[in-house]
DNA sequence: TAAATGTTAATTGTTGACAATAATCGGCGC
DNA sequence: GCGCCGATTATTGTCAACAATTAACATTTA
């Protein structure tokens, strides 16, 4: 009697696709930080009760991209720059965390399948960068991420990790090109895979720390230059 | 959790005395692991209506406390020994970073309010060790790891942390007395406070590290002594 | 005029009812 | 007896209406 497919098909709810859909307004700034949602007018849009972007509105709400106040309303979460640092800090505790657990489960029982999806990905990552071709180089940076979180078995990890890099996405400031240094980011997957696969946890726990510390250190840098650009208008 | 007004009386929603609720069901083993949950029998017994304990479902849900299965319905979550590890590696992993901020903002600029904290923090748990009042060196305990999680300033980082906090003691199995070693457990304490006030960020989250896998290792001892204590029977 | 108060409109919190899906049970054939 | 299949029941998903609270506006008063 217990749920014993464990890819049982779950038709997804309608609650889950207005969620998505919200996410989607909020990605493409249609929703704009700060702004209140309201529920009928949203019910409307979508075609469906207001209960139904009730449910929506709190799953948001409880992974953070949504302020909740009571008899008040919701209001889209507007992320600070202090906060992206905090956001940061956490990235790279889980992730390193979690380079360090794949490095020891490769070292217990070899792995061949996640081997061969991570080198796929380093190749697919190169020939991207070679043809500059720069948006299957942003799937394929996503993938990798995915690769390492898998490859740590850890479950729970990996759901809050992946609604860090939700949240840090959604609320990415626009105009924000992320394609630079895409060589360096390249060799810093190329060293985290090497200690994986060298079984060396303490090293490659190092190595996935230093990534995401590098990745923050270009994005304020860039956010930098970005609210210099505007404060020249 | 009030963000502007302190005095504001935020009177609680319906749906969050409900959660709470359940919540205190499951700790106290009235609801056990992986048992289903009927919403109309849970609506009936709170006089509520079910869509109350709906989003009260769904919000124990967005924690990891309770499964979702489509059309089925909520099963209490059943964490396994492995889960447990995972839990413990994604604890270690965001206390070490909370400890490792917490020195830096300390070196940046010093807080004289939150030391004063955590010497009192540190003072009352010496006494309660020394009257062997364990009760309320639980409760201490709880206080200190929400020092840290404070003193670092991440506000993500802390909603993360009391979730992993109330999901392992949440599921923690009856009977498990994880009073052994406050020695220790106090000593730890005090190295982590020391490495703060001295603005050592390393040192700081080598520290609270090494606190976190401590307990982890002392749990998995007491776990494997009472399953083979069960075996026995 | 500006602050304070009373009144109305808009929005959220909560509820009960209906529709869709899954679990249960009994008959039927083998 | 055992397993498959359809009808019945129970449970969840969704909806629309009601109650409570908040925001907006108009009115009064100093």
């Amino acid at each position: 009697m217990s749920p014993d497919a464990p890819f049982a098909i779950r038709r997804e709810t309608l609650a889950t696709e207005v969620r998505a859909e919200i996410e989607r307004l909020i990605a493409s700034h249609s929703l704009e930080s700060g702004q209140k949602l309201n529920e009928v007018a949203l019910a409307n849009a979508f075609g469906v009760s207001r209960g139904t972007v009730r449910e929506a509105i709190r799953s948001l709400a409880d992974s953070g991209l949504i302020d909740l106040v009571a008899n008040r309303g919701a209001f889209v979460h507007a992320t600070t720059l202090d906060e992206v640092r905090n956001l940061y800090d956490l990235r790279g505790a889980i992730f390193a965390m979690a380079c360090s657990s794949a490095a020891r489960h490769m070292a217990a029982a070899h792995d061949a399948d996640i081997l061969a999806e991570f080198r796929k990905n380093l190749a697919d990552m190169r020939a991207a960068h070679a043809d500059a071709a720069m948006d299957s180089y942003y799937e394929l940076n996503i993938g990798f991420h995915d690769l390492i979180l898998r490859a740590a078995q850890n479950d729970k990890a990996k759901a809050i990790y992946d609604n860090l890099v939700r949240e840090m996405h959604l609320f990415r400031r626009r105009g924000l090109s992320l394609t630079s240094n895409v060589a360096r980011s390249l060799e810093e997957h190329q060293s985290i895979v090497d200690a994986i696969v060298a079984g060396d946890a303490d090293a490659a726990r190092a190595a996935g720390l230093f990534h995401i510390v590098s990745g923050c250190t270009r994005y304020m840098k860039l956010a930098e230059n970005a609210a210099a650009a505007e404060a020249e208008d």
